[in-house]
RNA sequence: GGACAGAUGGGAGAGCUGGUUUAAUCCGCGCCCCUGCUAAGGGCGUGUAGCCUCACGGUUACCGAGGGUUCGAAUCCCUCUCUGUCCGCCA
Protein backbone atom coordinates (compact mmCIF):
# COMPACT_ATOMS: atom_id res chain seq x y z
CA UNK A 1 0.00 0.00 0.00
CA UNK A 2 1.07 3.79 -0.91
CA UNK A 3 1.77 6.13 1.95
CA UNK A 4 -1.42 7.79 3.02
CA UNK A 5 0.94 10.11 4.86
CA UNK A 6 3.45 10.94 2.09
CA UNK A 7 0.34 11.59 -0.55
CA UNK A 8 -1.04 14.04 1.50
CA UNK A 9 1.85 15.92 2.48
CA UNK A 10 3.83 15.86 -1.10
CA UNK A 11 0.35 15.88 -3.43
CA UNK A 12 1.73 17.22 -6.25
CA UNK A 13 4.85 15.49 -6.18
CA UNK A 14 2.99 12.01 -5.60
CA UNK A 15 0.64 12.68 -8.20
CA UNK A 16 3.28 12.92 -10.64
CA UNK A 17 4.49 9.80 -9.74
CA UNK A 18 1.81 7.69 -9.70
CA UNK A 19 1.10 9.32 -13.67
CA UNK A 20 4.04 7.08 -14.82
CA UNK A 21 1.54 3.78 -13.87
CA UNK A 22 -1.34 5.63 -15.66
CA UNK A 23 -3.06 6.37 -12.32
CA UNK A 24 -4.93 10.25 -13.13
CA UNK A 25 -5.17 12.89 -10.20
CA UNK A 26 -8.86 12.79 -9.77
CA UNK A 27 -8.60 8.96 -8.13
CA UNK A 28 -5.60 10.74 -5.99
CA UNK A 29 -7.70 13.77 -5.12
CA UNK A 30 -10.35 11.10 -3.49
CA UNK A 31 -8.28 9.32 -1.69
CA UNK A 32 -6.29 12.90 -0.35
CA UNK A 33 -10.30 13.43 0.37
CA UNK A 34 -11.46 10.52 2.44
CA UNK A 35 -8.15 10.45 4.41
CA UNK A 36 -8.72 14.17 5.25
CA UNK A 37 -12.47 12.83 6.26
CA UNK A 38 -11.35 9.60 8.36
CA UNK A 39 -8.71 11.80 10.43
CA UNK A 40 -11.40 14.14 11.25
CA UNK A 41 -14.56 12.09 12.41
CA UNK A 42 -11.92 9.51 14.25
CA UNK A 43 -11.00 12.69 15.96
CA UNK A 44 -14.22 13.70 16.85
CA UNK A 45 -14.87 9.82 17.86
CA UNK A 46 -12.38 9.45 19.55
CA UNK A 47 -12.88 12.89 22.40
CA UNK A 48 -16.66 11.41 22.69
CA UNK A 49 -14.98 8.17 23.36
CA UNK A 50 -12.95 9.93 26.41
CA UNK A 51 -15.84 11.21 27.55
CA UNK A 52 -17.61 8.32 27.37
CA UNK A 53 -14.91 6.42 29.27
CA UNK A 54 -14.53 9.47 32.11
CA UNK A 55 -18.09 9.48 33.01
CA UNK A 56 -18.33 5.75 32.86
CA UNK A 57 -15.51 6.17 35.71
CA UNK A 58 -17.51 8.29 37.86
CA UNK A 59 -20.59 6.48 37.43
CA UNK A 60 -18.72 3.47 39.21
CA UNK A 61 -17.32 6.11 41.92
CA UNK A 62 -21.24 7.24 42.68
CA UNK A 63 -22.55 3.77 42.99
CA UNK A 64 -19.59 3.10 45.52
CA UNK A 65 -20.36 6.00 47.28
CA UNK A 66 -24.03 5.76 46.77
CA UNK A 67 -24.74 8.89 45.51
CA UNK A 68 -27.71 9.60 43.30
CA UNK A 69 -27.06 8.45 39.46
CA UNK A 70 -29.59 9.64 37.87
CA UNK A 71 -28.34 12.69 36.27
CA UNK A 72 -24.98 11.37 35.34
CA UNK A 73 -26.90 8.12 33.30
CA UNK A 74 -28.83 10.74 31.82
CA UNK A 75 -25.81 12.43 30.58
CA UNK A 76 -23.69 9.68 29.76
CA UNK A 77 -26.68 7.85 27.61
CA UNK A 78 -26.89 11.02 25.60
CA UNK A 79 -23.52 11.19 25.00
CA UNK A 80 -23.60 7.47 24.00
CA UNK A 81 -26.36 8.08 21.43
CA UNK A 82 -24.84 11.10 19.85
CA UNK A 83 -21.64 9.04 18.93
CA UNK A 84 -24.03 6.39 16.44
CA UNK A 85 -23.37 8.57 13.61
CA UNK A 86 -19.76 9.63 14.45
CA UNK A 87 -19.06 6.45 14.49
CA UNK A 88 -20.98 5.04 11.48
CA UNK A 89 -19.03 8.31 9.75
CA UNK A 90 -15.65 7.21 10.40
CA UNK A 91 -16.39 3.48 9.96
CA UNK A 92 -17.68 4.08 5.95
CA UNK A 93 -14.98 6.72 5.87
CA UNK A 94 -12.46 4.12 6.25
CA UNK A 95 -14.25 1.48 4.00
CA UNK A 96 -14.40 3.63 1.23
CA UNK A 97 -10.29 4.77 2.06
CA UNK A 98 -9.76 1.22 1.79
CA UNK A 99 -11.06 0.46 -1.34
CA UNK A 100 -9.79 2.97 -3.59
CA UNK A 101 -5.69 3.09 -1.28
CA UNK A 102 -5.52 -0.79 -1.69
CA UNK A 103 -6.27 -0.84 -5.61
CA UNK A 104 -3.74 1.89 -6.23
CA UNK A 105 -0.37 0.78 -7.56
CA UNK A 106 2.81 1.50 -5.80
CA UNK A 107 5.14 4.09 -6.64
CA UNK A 108 7.79 3.70 -9.13
CA UNK A 109 11.30 4.89 -8.70
CA UNK A 110 12.33 7.99 -10.21
CA UNK A 111 15.08 6.58 -12.13
CA UNK A 112 12.32 4.30 -14.07
CA UNK A 113 12.08 5.33 -17.66
CA UNK A 114 9.35 6.89 -19.00
CA UNK A 115 7.02 4.87 -21.62
CA UNK A 116 3.58 2.89 -21.92
CA UNK A 117 4.16 -0.59 -22.86
CA UNK A 118 7.12 -3.14 -23.30
CA UNK A 119 8.23 -1.45 -26.44
CA UNK A 120 9.39 1.62 -24.06
CA UNK A 121 11.19 -1.03 -22.01
CA UNK A 122 15.24 -0.54 -22.28
CA UNK A 123 17.63 -2.88 -23.06
CA UNK A 124 20.74 -2.82 -20.52
CA UNK A 125 22.95 -5.77 -21.96
CA UNK A 126 23.21 -9.31 -23.74
CA UNK A 127 24.62 -11.68 -22.01
CA UNK A 128 25.80 -14.58 -24.56
CA UNK A 129 25.94 -14.36 -28.33
CA UNK A 130 23.19 -16.38 -30.08
CA UNK A 131 24.55 -19.93 -31.37
CA UNK A 132 24.54 -19.79 -35.47
CA UNK A 133 22.62 -22.48 -36.65
CA UNK A 134 22.95 -24.31 -39.99
CA UNK A 135 20.13 -25.31 -40.15
CA UNK A 136 16.46 -23.31 -39.69
CA UNK A 137 15.94 -23.98 -35.52
CA UNK A 138 12.09 -25.55 -34.61
CA UNK A 139 9.89 -24.35 -32.16
CA UNK A 140 10.14 -26.14 -28.55
CA UNK A 141 6.37 -28.01 -29.84
CA UNK A 142 7.85 -28.99 -33.14
CA UNK A 143 11.24 -30.50 -31.00
CA UNK A 144 8.40 -31.96 -28.52
CA UNK A 145 6.81 -33.61 -31.17
CA UNK A 146 9.65 -35.28 -32.49
CA UNK A 147 11.13 -36.37 -28.36
CA UNK A 148 7.71 -37.20 -27.05
CA UNK A 149 8.69 -34.59 -24.77
CA UNK A 150 5.08 -32.90 -24.03
CA UNK A 151 1.75 -34.26 -24.40
CA UNK A 152 -0.44 -31.74 -24.83
CA UNK A 153 -3.37 -33.65 -25.46
CA UNK A 154 -3.72 -35.60 -22.19
CA UNK A 155 -3.03 -32.43 -20.33
CA UNK A 156 -5.58 -31.00 -21.51
CA UNK A 157 -7.88 -34.07 -21.07
CA UNK A 158 -7.09 -34.08 -17.46
CA UNK A 159 -8.03 -30.53 -16.44
CA UNK A 160 -8.51 -28.12 -19.17
CA UNK A 161 -6.69 -25.84 -21.89
CA UNK A 162 -3.20 -25.18 -21.06
CA UNK A 163 -2.36 -27.54 -18.84
CA UNK A 164 0.50 -30.02 -20.40
CA UNK A 165 1.90 -33.40 -19.53
CA UNK A 166 5.98 -33.46 -19.68
CA UNK A 167 7.23 -37.05 -20.27
CA UNK A 168 10.31 -39.33 -19.57
CA UNK A 169 13.53 -37.14 -20.43
CA UNK A 170 11.26 -33.97 -20.03
CA UNK A 171 10.14 -34.46 -16.44
CA UNK A 172 13.84 -35.33 -15.53
CA UNK A 173 15.35 -32.35 -16.89
CA UNK A 174 12.48 -30.42 -14.94
CA UNK A 175 13.43 -32.21 -11.99
CA UNK A 176 17.39 -31.41 -12.61
CA UNK A 177 16.38 -27.74 -13.32
CA UNK A 178 14.32 -27.42 -10.26
CA UNK A 179 17.41 -28.79 -7.82
CA UNK A 180 20.15 -27.16 -10.00
CA UNK A 181 18.06 -23.69 -9.26
CA UNK A 182 17.56 -24.46 -5.57
CA UNK A 183 20.93 -25.07 -5.11
CA UNK A 184 22.51 -22.50 -6.55
CA UNK A 185 20.54 -20.55 -4.73
CA UNK A 186 21.50 -21.70 -2.27
CA UNK A 187 25.05 -21.09 -2.49
CA UNK A 188 24.33 -17.70 -2.90
CA UNK A 189 22.87 -17.47 0.67
CA UNK A 190 19.25 -17.93 0.30
CA UNK A 191 17.44 -20.51 2.76
CA UNK A 192 15.43 -22.83 1.02
CA UNK A 193 11.47 -23.32 2.37
CA UNK A 194 8.78 -25.50 0.80
CA UNK A 195 5.73 -23.91 1.47
CA UNK A 196 1.91 -24.25 1.25
CA UNK A 197 0.94 -23.89 -2.48
CA UNK A 198 -2.34 -22.57 -1.16
CA UNK A 199 -2.43 -19.14 1.08
CA UNK A 200 -5.60 -17.42 2.05
CA UNK A 201 -7.09 -13.47 0.89
CA UNK A 202 -5.03 -12.00 3.71
CA UNK A 203 -2.08 -13.25 2.59
CA UNK A 204 -3.05 -12.39 -1.18
CA UNK A 205 -3.51 -8.98 -0.77
CA UNK A 206 -0.64 -8.52 1.19
CA UNK A 207 1.48 -9.02 -1.63
CA UNK A 208 -0.93 -7.15 -4.14
CA UNK A 209 -3.23 -9.69 -5.97
CA UNK A 210 -6.14 -8.85 -4.28
CA UNK A 211 -8.28 -7.12 -4.45
CA UNK A 212 -7.59 -5.91 -7.65
CA UNK A 213 -6.29 -9.10 -9.41
CA UNK A 214 -8.87 -11.92 -8.17
CA UNK A 215 -9.69 -12.75 -11.53
CA UNK A 216 -6.44 -13.93 -12.56
CA UNK A 217 -6.36 -16.34 -9.21
CA UNK A 218 -7.55 -20.22 -8.89
CA UNK A 219 -10.10 -19.35 -5.75
CA UNK A 220 -11.06 -22.89 -4.18
CA UNK A 221 -14.81 -22.67 -3.70
CA UNK A 222 -16.29 -22.23 -0.86
CA UNK A 223 -13.11 -21.13 1.06
CA UNK A 224 -11.20 -18.01 1.69
CA UNK A 225 -8.18 -19.94 -0.04
CA UNK A 226 -6.40 -19.27 -3.38
CA UNK A 227 -3.92 -21.27 -5.07
CA UNK A 228 -0.11 -18.94 -5.12
CA UNK A 229 -0.19 -17.56 -8.82
CA UNK A 230 3.71 -17.19 -7.30
CA UNK A 231 6.00 -18.57 -4.40
CA UNK A 232 6.19 -14.63 -3.98
CA UNK A 233 3.16 -14.47 -2.07
CA UNK A 234 4.13 -17.61 0.94
CA UNK A 235 7.71 -16.60 1.03
CA UNK A 236 6.98 -12.95 2.06
CA UNK A 237 4.04 -13.21 4.01
CA UNK A 238 5.74 -15.67 6.14
CA UNK A 239 6.32 -12.70 8.01
CA UNK A 240 3.31 -11.25 7.71
CA UNK A 241 2.52 -8.93 10.54
CA UNK A 242 5.65 -9.70 12.33
CA UNK A 243 8.59 -7.12 13.73
CA UNK A 244 11.41 -8.55 12.79
CA UNK A 245 15.23 -7.86 14.76
CA UNK A 246 17.18 -5.12 12.56
CA UNK A 247 19.87 -7.94 13.08
CA UNK A 248 17.91 -10.46 11.43
CA UNK A 249 18.17 -8.41 7.83
CA UNK A 250 17.99 -9.48 5.16
CA UNK A 251 16.17 -12.49 5.23
CA UNK A 252 16.64 -14.55 1.96
CA UNK A 253 14.87 -17.30 0.74
CA UNK A 254 14.23 -19.90 -2.29
CA UNK A 255 11.58 -22.26 -3.07
CA UNK A 256 10.31 -24.27 -5.50
CA UNK A 257 6.46 -24.18 -6.16
CA UNK A 258 4.29 -24.70 -9.01
CA UNK A 259 2.22 -21.49 -9.86
CA UNK A 260 -1.18 -20.93 -10.73
CA UNK A 261 -2.88 -18.23 -13.29
CA UNK A 262 -5.75 -17.97 -14.69
CA UNK A 263 -3.76 -15.67 -17.49
CA UNK A 264 -7.11 -13.73 -17.71
CA UNK A 265 -5.97 -11.36 -20.24
CA UNK A 266 -3.93 -13.24 -22.15
CA UNK A 267 -6.79 -15.31 -24.51
CA UNK A 268 -5.37 -16.07 -27.58
CA UNK A 269 -1.67 -15.42 -26.53
CA UNK A 270 1.33 -18.23 -26.68
CA UNK A 271 -1.53 -20.71 -26.76
CA UNK A 272 0.99 -23.12 -28.76
CA UNK A 273 3.74 -25.06 -26.76
CA UNK A 274 4.27 -23.94 -23.19
CA UNK A 275 5.37 -20.85 -22.89
CA UNK A 276 2.10 -19.54 -20.97
CA UNK A 277 0.23 -22.45 -18.84
CA UNK A 278 -2.53 -22.44 -16.16
CA UNK A 279 0.59 -23.89 -14.31
CA UNK A 280 3.95 -23.86 -14.59
CA UNK A 281 7.11 -24.29 -11.89
CA UNK A 282 8.87 -21.79 -10.82
CA UNK A 283 12.05 -21.50 -8.47
CA UNK A 284 11.65 -18.19 -7.01
CA UNK A 285 14.35 -15.37 -4.35
CA UNK A 286 12.47 -13.28 -2.03
CA UNK A 287 14.35 -10.59 0.13
CA UNK A 288 13.32 -8.96 3.23
CA UNK A 289 16.01 -6.82 3.15
CA UNK A 290 16.99 -3.27 5.40
CA UNK A 291 15.52 0.01 3.20
CA UNK A 292 19.10 0.98 2.76
CA UNK A 293 19.90 -2.81 1.25
CA UNK A 294 17.48 -3.38 -1.03
CA UNK A 295 19.16 -1.70 -4.24
CA UNK A 296 22.19 -4.06 -3.40
CA UNK A 297 19.86 -6.81 -3.19
CA UNK A 298 18.31 -6.71 -6.09
CA UNK A 299 21.71 -6.17 -8.07
CA UNK A 300 22.26 -9.50 -6.56
CA UNK A 301 19.55 -11.12 -7.24
CA UNK A 302 19.75 -9.88 -11.43
CA UNK A 303 23.35 -11.13 -11.17
CA UNK A 304 22.28 -14.06 -9.44
CA UNK A 305 19.76 -15.06 -12.23
CA UNK A 306 21.58 -14.52 -14.82
CA UNK A 307 24.35 -16.51 -13.63
CA UNK A 308 22.16 -18.80 -13.57
CA UNK A 309 21.74 -19.00 -17.32
CA UNK A 310 24.94 -18.06 -18.29
CA UNK A 311 25.94 -21.37 -16.56
CA UNK A 312 23.25 -23.09 -18.46
CA UNK A 313 24.72 -21.70 -21.49
CA UNK A 314 21.47 -19.65 -22.73
CA UNK A 315 21.98 -16.27 -24.37
CA UNK A 316 19.94 -13.43 -22.53
CA UNK A 317 19.27 -9.27 -22.29
CA UNK A 318 18.45 -7.80 -19.20
CA UNK A 319 15.96 -5.41 -20.00
CA UNK A 320 14.81 -2.51 -17.32
CA UNK A 321 10.67 -2.16 -17.10
CA UNK A 322 9.44 1.29 -18.03
CA UNK A 323 6.71 2.60 -15.44
CA UNK A 324 4.19 2.17 -18.05
CA UNK A 325 5.24 -2.11 -18.25
CA UNK A 326 5.68 -2.61 -13.82
CA UNK A 327 3.61 -4.49 -11.72
CA UNK A 328 0.98 -3.35 -9.64
CA UNK A 329 3.53 -3.78 -6.41
CA UNK A 330 6.77 -2.95 -7.74
CA UNK A 331 8.79 0.17 -7.78
CA UNK A 332 11.71 -1.08 -10.00
CA UNK A 333 11.59 -4.39 -11.89
CA UNK A 334 14.22 -5.76 -14.37
CA UNK A 335 13.48 -8.82 -16.52
CA UNK A 336 15.93 -11.51 -18.40
CA UNK A 337 14.61 -12.42 -21.57
CA UNK A 338 16.12 -15.70 -23.07
CA UNK A 339 16.84 -16.01 -26.55
CA UNK A 340 14.95 -18.93 -28.32
CA UNK A 341 15.83 -19.06 -31.43
CA UNK A 342 12.97 -21.39 -32.81
CA UNK A 343 10.41 -18.12 -32.48
CA UNK A 344 13.51 -16.20 -33.31
CA UNK A 345 12.90 -13.77 -30.12
CA UNK A 346 13.60 -12.65 -27.24
CA UNK A 347 11.26 -14.42 -24.08
CA UNK A 348 10.77 -13.01 -20.48
CA UNK A 349 12.57 -15.72 -18.15
CA UNK A 350 12.59 -13.89 -14.84
CA UNK A 351 11.84 -10.78 -13.53
CA UNK A 352 13.23 -9.45 -10.51
CA UNK A 353 11.27 -6.79 -8.21
CA UNK A 354 12.33 -4.42 -5.55
CA UNK A 355 8.66 -3.27 -4.24
CA UNK A 356 10.25 -0.91 -1.59
CA UNK A 357 7.80 -0.94 1.78
CA UNK A 358 4.72 -1.16 -0.56
CA UNK A 359 4.01 -5.04 0.24
CA UNK A 360 5.21 -4.38 3.71
CA UNK A 361 2.87 -1.93 4.59
CA UNK A 362 0.16 -3.86 3.15
CA UNK A 363 1.61 -7.39 4.88
CA UNK A 364 2.35 -5.04 7.97
CA UNK A 365 6.51 -6.05 7.81
CA UNK A 366 8.57 -4.39 9.92
CA UNK A 367 11.84 -4.41 11.78
CA UNK A 368 13.13 -2.19 15.28
CA UNK A 369 15.40 0.86 14.31
CA UNK A 370 16.14 1.80 17.48
CA UNK A 371 13.07 1.75 19.48
CA UNK A 372 10.96 2.71 16.05
CA UNK A 373 9.27 0.48 13.96
CA UNK A 374 10.01 0.88 10.20
CA UNK A 375 8.86 -1.05 7.24
CA UNK A 376 11.38 -3.61 5.70
CA UNK A 377 11.83 -3.80 1.66
CA UNK A 378 10.91 -6.83 -0.15
CA UNK A 379 12.03 -8.43 -3.15
CA UNK A 380 11.26 -10.32 -5.13
CA UNK A 381 12.39 -12.10 -8.70
CA UNK A 382 12.10 -16.16 -10.91
CA UNK A 383 15.40 -18.29 -10.50
CA UNK A 384 14.02 -19.51 -12.80
CA UNK A 385 10.78 -20.03 -14.69
CA UNK A 386 11.08 -23.95 -14.64
CA UNK A 387 8.62 -24.29 -17.96
CA UNK A 388 10.47 -21.78 -19.93
CA UNK A 389 14.13 -22.55 -19.46
CA UNK A 390 12.80 -26.02 -20.67
CA UNK A 391 12.04 -24.29 -23.61
CA UNK A 392 14.94 -22.29 -23.74
CA UNK A 393 16.57 -25.56 -23.79
CA UNK A 394 14.97 -27.44 -26.29
CA UNK A 395 15.42 -24.30 -28.68
CA UNK A 396 18.65 -23.49 -27.55
CA UNK A 397 20.81 -27.23 -27.91
CA UNK A 398 18.68 -28.79 -30.58
CA UNK A 399 20.27 -30.35 -33.63
CA UNK A 400 19.39 -30.81 -37.19
CA UNK A 401 18.24 -34.38 -36.12
CA UNK A 402 15.72 -32.58 -33.57
CA UNK A 403 17.38 -34.38 -30.88
CA UNK A 404 18.05 -32.29 -27.70
CA UNK A 405 21.78 -32.15 -25.98
CA UNK A 406 21.59 -31.57 -21.91
CA UNK A 407 23.59 -28.43 -20.96
CA UNK A 408 26.68 -29.75 -19.27
CA UNK A 409 25.73 -28.42 -15.58
CA UNK A 410 22.87 -30.44 -15.42
CA UNK A 411 24.31 -33.92 -16.59
CA UNK A 412 25.14 -33.93 -12.64
CA UNK A 413 21.69 -33.70 -11.77
CA UNK A 414 19.90 -36.66 -14.34
C1' G B 1 -15.65 -36.31 11.71
C1' G B 2 -16.83 -37.02 17.48
C1' A B 3 -15.58 -35.67 22.85
C1' C B 4 -13.18 -32.62 26.31
C1' A B 5 -9.80 -28.57 27.50
C1' G B 6 -7.70 -24.05 26.26
C1' A B 7 -6.22 -19.14 23.59
C1' U B 8 -3.90 -12.88 28.21
C1' G B 9 1.99 -8.14 26.83
C1' G B 10 9.26 -11.04 24.47
C1' G B 11 8.50 -15.78 27.75
C1' A B 12 5.97 -17.87 32.18
C1' G B 13 1.49 -16.74 34.51
C1' A B 14 -2.73 -14.23 37.70
C1' G B 15 -7.30 -11.84 36.86
C1' C B 16 -12.41 -14.55 34.41
C1' U B 17 -18.81 -14.12 41.03
C1' G B 18 -18.14 -6.99 35.40
C1' G B 19 -15.97 -0.55 37.92
C1' U B 20 -8.50 2.23 42.00
C1' U B 21 -6.10 -3.34 36.51
C1' U B 22 -3.29 2.80 33.51
C1' A B 23 -3.40 -5.85 32.63
C1' A B 24 -0.82 -8.03 39.10
C1' U B 25 3.55 -10.98 39.77
C1' C B 26 7.99 -13.54 38.11
C1' C B 27 11.65 -14.09 34.28
C1' G B 28 14.03 -11.87 30.28
C1' C B 29 15.75 -7.25 28.18
C1' G B 30 17.55 -1.82 28.62
C1' C B 31 19.51 2.31 31.50
C1' C B 32 21.32 3.88 36.21
C1' C B 33 23.12 3.14 41.36
C1' C B 34 25.90 0.29 44.88
C1' U B 35 30.14 -2.99 45.22
C1' G B 36 38.19 -1.95 44.60
C1' C B 37 37.53 -8.31 40.80
C1' U B 38 33.62 -12.12 40.88
C1' A B 39 28.93 -13.15 43.05
C1' A B 40 24.90 -10.69 44.95
C1' G B 41 21.80 -6.38 45.76
C1' G B 42 18.88 -1.78 44.76
C1' G B 43 16.21 1.99 41.57
C1' C B 44 13.81 3.23 37.08
C1' G B 45 12.15 1.69 32.43
C1' U B 46 10.47 -1.99 28.93
C1' G B 47 3.86 -4.03 23.53
C1' U B 48 1.25 -2.36 18.75
C1' A B 49 -1.44 1.15 15.75
C1' G B 50 -3.58 5.98 15.19
C1' C B 51 -4.65 11.10 16.49
C1' C B 52 -3.33 15.99 19.06
C1' U B 53 1.54 18.61 20.63
C1' C B 54 7.87 21.99 18.55
C1' A B 55 8.53 19.15 22.90
C1' C B 56 7.11 17.34 27.86
C1' G B 57 2.91 14.92 27.54
C1' G B 58 -2.20 13.73 26.46
C1' U B 59 -5.83 10.61 24.18
C1' U B 60 -8.40 6.36 21.56
C1' A B 61 -8.35 1.23 20.14
C1' C B 62 -6.26 -3.72 20.89
C1' C B 63 -6.29 -9.60 26.51
C1' G B 64 -7.33 -15.43 19.37
C1' A B 65 -11.21 -12.97 15.51
C1' G B 66 -16.05 -10.87 14.79
C1' G B 67 -20.70 -9.47 16.89
C1' G B 68 -24.01 -8.65 21.31
C1' U B 69 -25.58 -7.14 26.57
C1' U B 70 -24.12 -2.76 29.81
C1' C B 71 -23.18 3.89 31.77
C1' G B 72 -18.78 0.53 31.95
C1' A B 73 -16.32 -6.12 29.38
C1' A B 74 -9.92 -9.59 29.66
C1' U B 75 -14.21 -10.78 32.86
C1' C B 76 -21.19 -12.18 30.89
C1' C B 77 -23.77 -14.08 26.01
C1' C B 78 -23.50 -15.70 20.63
C1' U B 79 -20.70 -17.08 16.16
C1' C B 80 -16.12 -18.33 14.05
C1' U B 81 -10.83 -19.60 13.88
C1' C B 82 -6.79 -21.88 15.89
C1' U B 83 -4.08 -25.00 19.54
C1' G B 84 -3.75 -29.29 22.89
C1' U B 85 -5.46 -34.25 24.50
C1' C B 86 -8.34 -38.68 23.49
C1' C B 87 -11.25 -41.49 19.78
C1' G B 88 -12.34 -42.43 14.52
C1' C B 89 -10.31 -42.08 9.56
C1' C B 90 -5.96 -41.52 6.62
C1' A B 91 -0.66 -40.71 2.72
Amino acid sequence: MIDLKYIQKNFDEASKKLQKKGVDAQTLTKLEDLFSKLKEANAQLEAMQAEQNSMSKLFGQYKKEGKDITALKAKVDANKEAMLPVQERAREAQEALFSVALAIPNFPDDAVPEGQDETDNVELRKVLEPKNFDFKPKEHWELSEINGWIDFERGVKLAKSRFAILKGEASRLERALINFFLDTNREKGFVEYSVPFINNATMLQGTGQLPKFGDDLFKIEEEDLYLIPTAEVPLTNMYHDEILAEKELPLLMTGYTPCFRKEAGSAGRDTRGIIRQHQFNKVEMVAVAHPDKSDEIFEMMVQNASDILTALGLPHRVVELCGGDLGFSAAKTIDLEVWLPGQNQYREISSISNTRDFQARRAKIRFKEGKKNRFVHTLNGSALAVGRTIVAIMENYQNEDGTIEIPEVLKKYM
